[in-house]
DNA sequence: GGGTCCATGTAACTGGTTACATGATTCT
DNA sequence: AGAATCATGTAACCAGTTACATGGACCC
C-alpha cells in the first residue's frame, strides 16, 4: 500500500524538509499514528525522486556538511491527493500485544495477571499525562475550547490537533477499560 | 520479538489444533489484536517443532486426507508462560493510515473531508453493531452483567470477554471522537 | 576536548502479504 | 455435478527493524 510513501509526500505538502527533518516529525505529534526509521525512510526519498513525485536540492550547513532538501513536484501532489480522498478501509486487525496477553490470561495466576494488568495501566496513564500536556501546550495557539465554536476547518494546526485529540481518546479509552477489568483482581 | 510464536503456543495451551485450525482462531475473536495468514503460519509451526515446543501427530480425516494436530510441549509451555509475564511495553506507534490522513487534511477541501469522515464513522459504526452482537451472543454463556460481580478469575471464557469488551471499547472510541469532530463540517 | 545533535547512507535480517499450487471433503 | 470449505505447502515480494558505518556542527 506503500503508506509511507504518502506519509512523505503529505509532509512535504507544505514544506521542503531534509530526510532528516522527516525522521524527526514522525518523533513528533504524526509519531502517535505513523511513523519509520532513518533507514527506510533514506531509501525511500530516493524511490520518490526517482518516480518523479519528488527533487531536492543540496544545501550546505556550516561549511561543508551537505544535506539535501526535498520538495514536492506537481506529479507528487497528484497522487498524494488521490491517495488522500480514497476511502480508508477498517484492518481486520490492530495488533495489540498486551490483548494477545489478556485472551491468554487463564495461562497466569491471578497474581500474576493483577501485576501485568496495573504495569500496564500505569504505562498508559503516563502517555495521557503526557499526551494531555501536549495538549494543553497547543491549546493557545489553536484558540479552541470554552467557546464553543471557534473551530476553524481552515485552520494551519487542525491536522496536529485532531492526531493530539484522538490519541487521548484512544489512551483514555484504554485506561477505563483497564480500571474497569480491575474488578477481576478484588 | 516474535508475537506470532506466542500466539500458536497460546492457543495450544489448551487444546491440540491443526494449523487450518489456528489460522479460523484469528478470524475469530483474537484476529482483533492478533492475526496472520496461513502462509505465515504453516512455516512457523514447523519451525515450532524444530525447536522442541510443540509436536505433532498426523490425523486422517475422511478417506485419505492428512491433518497435522499440533501439541505445545513442556518446553513450549515454559516459554510461553515467560513471556506472558512478561510485562509489555507500549509501542510508540499505533499506525492508523486513517488518521494519518487527518493530519494531512489541510490538502483537502471541507466537502472532500466530510465525505472521507462521514466514510469512517459509517465503518466504525457498522463494526460496532457487529461486535455487540458477538457480545451478546457470549454473555447468555458467560453470565456477567445486572449481578454487578459474577466474575470469575477462572471462566473459562474470560479471555474471550476481555478481548471483546476492549474491541468494542476501542470502536466505541473511535465513533465518539469521530462524532465530536463532526463539527467542523456544520 | 567531549558530548549531543545534525546528517546520510547501506546491509542483513525479520515479519508479513500476495500469489502460486494442489488436492480432499462435505453439503446441496 | 458444483460450490464451499477443509487442508497444506512454497515462492516472490514488500514493509519494517537493527546494526553497521561515517562524518560535520554546535555548545559548553
Amino acid at each position: 500500500m506503500r503508506v509511507l510513501k504518502f506519509a512523505i509526500l503529505g509532509l512535504l505538502y507544505r514544506q521542503e524538509y531534509s530526510g532528516y527533518d522527516i525522521t524527526s516529525q514522525f518523533k513528533k505529534e504524526i509519531g502517535q499514528f505513523w511513523s519509520a526509521k532513518h533507514s527506510q525512510i533514506y531509501p525511500e526519498l530516493r524511490k520518490l525522486v526517482d518516480e518523479g513525485l519528488l527533487h531536492f536540492r543540496t544545501q550546505i550547513q556550516g561549511e561543508k556538511l551537505e544535506k539535501k532538501m526535498y520538495t514536492i513536484t506537481e506529479a507528487g501532489r497528484k497522487e498524494l491527493l488521490a491517495w488522500a480522498i480514497s476511502p480508508e478501509p477498517l484492518p481486520e486487525t490492530e495488533k495489540d500485544a498486551f490483548m494477545l496477553k489478556m485472551y491468554f490470561i487463564h495461562t497466569l495466576s491471578k497474581e500474576e495477571a493483577k501485576t501485568l494488568f496495573q504495569d500496564q495501566l500505569q504505562q498508559r496513564q503516563d502517555k495521557l499525562v503526557y499526551l494531555q500536556q501536549q495538549y494543553d501546550d497547543l491549546i493557545p495557539v489553536f484558540g479552541t475550547e470554552n467557546t464553543a465554536d471557534a473551530m476553524y476547518f481552515d485552520h494551519p494546526h487542525l491536522g496536529h490537533y485532531l492526531v493530539l485529540t484522538k490519541a487521548i481518546a484512544r489512551e483514555q479509552s484504554y485506561v477505563v477499560w483497564l480500571e474497569q477489568q480491575m474488578k477481576l483482581f478484588l
